[in-house]
DNA sequence: GTTGCTTCCGAAAGCGGTTTCGGGATACGA
DNA sequence: TCGTATCCCGAAACCGCTTTCGGAAGCAAC
């Protein structure tokens, strides 16, 4: 669309005439590349020149075009942040309260926040894919890693700007912002274990994930220097649902040795298991604890309020911002690796173990 | 496609050797404005021509520099969303869904969706200003009007292309997407009515918003076309969120004679309404009812589960993406205002009323 | 063998900026 | 008075793509 057909030129009010950079330049008696230098901060530009260019630029209003900017820098002053196709999460507050510390992080720099978005599976690579060679944006910025990461992969040949929240099994060489999964799981156990329980049923998510792994893992390191063996029929896989975890919970709740305590990968899941507690006629906090991961607020107004690991996620949209910023300067990527831990947050779904004798 | 194609050059590392128009050309021996019109659909290129540089194109992993395009077309094949800076609103779920339904409106044309974030509440004007001026956008989704928006006022004055999720005091000329709100409140009210209620509170969000005011409207017409007084001293405002839902509640439990009922303008109010009440010793679904607004999936696992009012947000970002390509397609604004219903969504925080006699 | 159409493609002028390069002033020392 | 170094600014190429315009072929018709 023309500016023309954009503002129209017509009927009464003429609003909004662009001010380019020629016309600023002309109102000035300057030439465009030296109103260009002055406003761009060049040291070839007599001091006053700049503030009589930056005066007037202020006065008119005018506002660089940014695909021109960008054609000519090759810099193109946008990043993307890839949304997780899976189960559709981006309906999930987890990625929103992300991308608001992302866009902090760039609004400070003037830079935009696209959200991409793919339909399939294989068709993130794709995406991925034109992202980087379309010229529309400078970095991705990429969330809930697989395992192996086929995404990854690509970045890295492409030797394009990236930062990832979380990380894929082999991440030596690349930025990442990255919870220690392993930590957060293992201590949750032990708080449990500190509790009195001795069966925990793990619901995890599905192990292509490479956070999934991590938890599983830390379950297992919790276990292991607790001196309570791992038993396979305890763990659940489950899809990052509230009905998929529901689902899980009644599977274990329905075993002959049920658990006493449930840990669950994310939040969402841990409101199912209740639900699957309450079910069963069980109180969650005193017959049987509960704890999830994530933090979400809403966490405060289950029933009961739930037990939870909290990531801060707004500020690691920021400093995800920070770092990719940074990598896009030239920053080796590599010195960008983050590891935060999770806190406990105690509420209300959890509790010393029940026994028969109290 | 293959990393190998994508990239061109085999043999060690070549990052991104991009294939630009007149390397294209340049290979297939013609022109590089032959070539554009080819890939672009104009009929003046013979279709044995056409066929040979779209088969080129592919091989080689073609993908125009949008920047360059974008520059040259004038249109910014991009749509920005600007994210309501009150109240942090970007972390709610509502403006997720919105977000992801958007996304698939513009994705199904190749269109970039860019989240914009403004500080303060007078900032968003020129946030607005900056977005049509800058060229980086063709189009603007607005959400959570005002009574009276100055964005608004700023964009229909620009002759910019924009849809508003939500609308404001005046809105007959512009496209927007609205629920019935006075008609969801009317409803819900007499919901209530039907169960017994008539002491009513209404916890409701700050009037400059216009929702809040619809909202408040249809409250009272509810009441009045039951033969119920408007008791003013049964309506809070609060803002927008749990606590201060909870406040409000615990304001109106502490009064005299209590409201029987609360009717709330947010699910996250409501959310806090429960809490409240819970506090006081009551149960909501049998001491008292609790009525939401928004159908969140969360709301499943209040302690009760929350009744409220769902609207269709994903829907609604998709019909919203579909609108605003149309107008900047060059359709009337005025002829896209679409006007959907609420439902009503019963779960167990509502119930007949209380009495003594029972 | 002109004339007159089509059909198809090349030439070239932008779009609105950025950045390198060179040179005219002015100042300064000799 | 003549370099010559320093400060500023203008000229011009360029980023990669779109689009208008004109004209070379090819073909039909007279």
């Amino acid at each position: 669309m023309s500016l023309e057909s954009a503002f129209g030129n017509l009927s009464g009010y003429a609003p909004l005439k662009r001010v380019t950079l020629k016309s600023l330049a002309k109102s000035l008696g300057l030439t465009e590349s030296t109103v260009s230098r002055a406003l761009n901060g060049y040291s070839d530009i007599n001091e006053n020149t700049v503030e009589r260019v930056r005066k007037a630029a202020l006065e008119l209003g005018y506002k660089p075009n940014q695909n021109a900017r960008r054609l000519a820098t090759g810099i193109a002053e946008a990043v993307a942040f890839v949304i997780p196709q899976n189960h559709s999460s981006l309906a999930e507050p987890f990625v929103a309260q992300l991308l608001q510390g992302l866009d902090e992080s760039l609004a400070r720099r003037g830079w935009d926040l696209l959200v991409s978005h793919s339909l399939s599976a294989e068709d993130e690579s794709n995406t991925i894919h034109r992202l980087i060679t379309s010229g529309r944006v400078s970095g991705v910025v990429l969330s809930r890693p697989f395992r192996h990461d086929a995404r990854i992969d690509l970045l890295q040949a492409a030797k394009f700007p990236f930062v990832v929240h979380g990380r894929s099994a082999s991440c030596d060489s690349y930025a990442w912002y990255d919870i220690d999964n392993e930590l957060a799981f293992d201590t949750a156990v032990k708080h449990l274990v500190d509790l009195g329980h001795r069966r925990i049923g793990f619901i995890g998510a599905p192990l292509y994930f490479n956070f999934a792994h991590q938890r599983l893992q830390g379950y297992r390191s919790g276990l292991k220097s607790a001196g309570i063996g791992y038993d396979e029929s305890l763990v659940q896989i489950a899809e990052l649902t509230d009905d998929a975890g529901e689902r899980a919970a009644a599977d274990l709740l329905n075993t002959p040795k049920p658990p006493t305590a449930f840990l669950c990968v994310s939040d969402t899941q841990a409101f199912g298991v209740l639900a699957a507690v309450r079910a069963r006629g069980l109180v969650a906090g005193s017959d049987v604890s509960v704890i999830g991961y994530d933090g979400l607020k809403t966490g405060r107004h289950t029933n009961p309020p739930l037990t939870t690991m909290s990531q801060p996620l707004t500020q690691s949209g920021r400093e995800l911002g920070d770092m990719l910023l940074a990598i896009i300067d030239g920053d080796d990527p590599a010195n960008h690796q983050i590891l935060k831990r999770a806190k406990l947050l105690v509420r209300n779904s959890d509790g010393p173990v029940w026994t028969h004798h109290q």
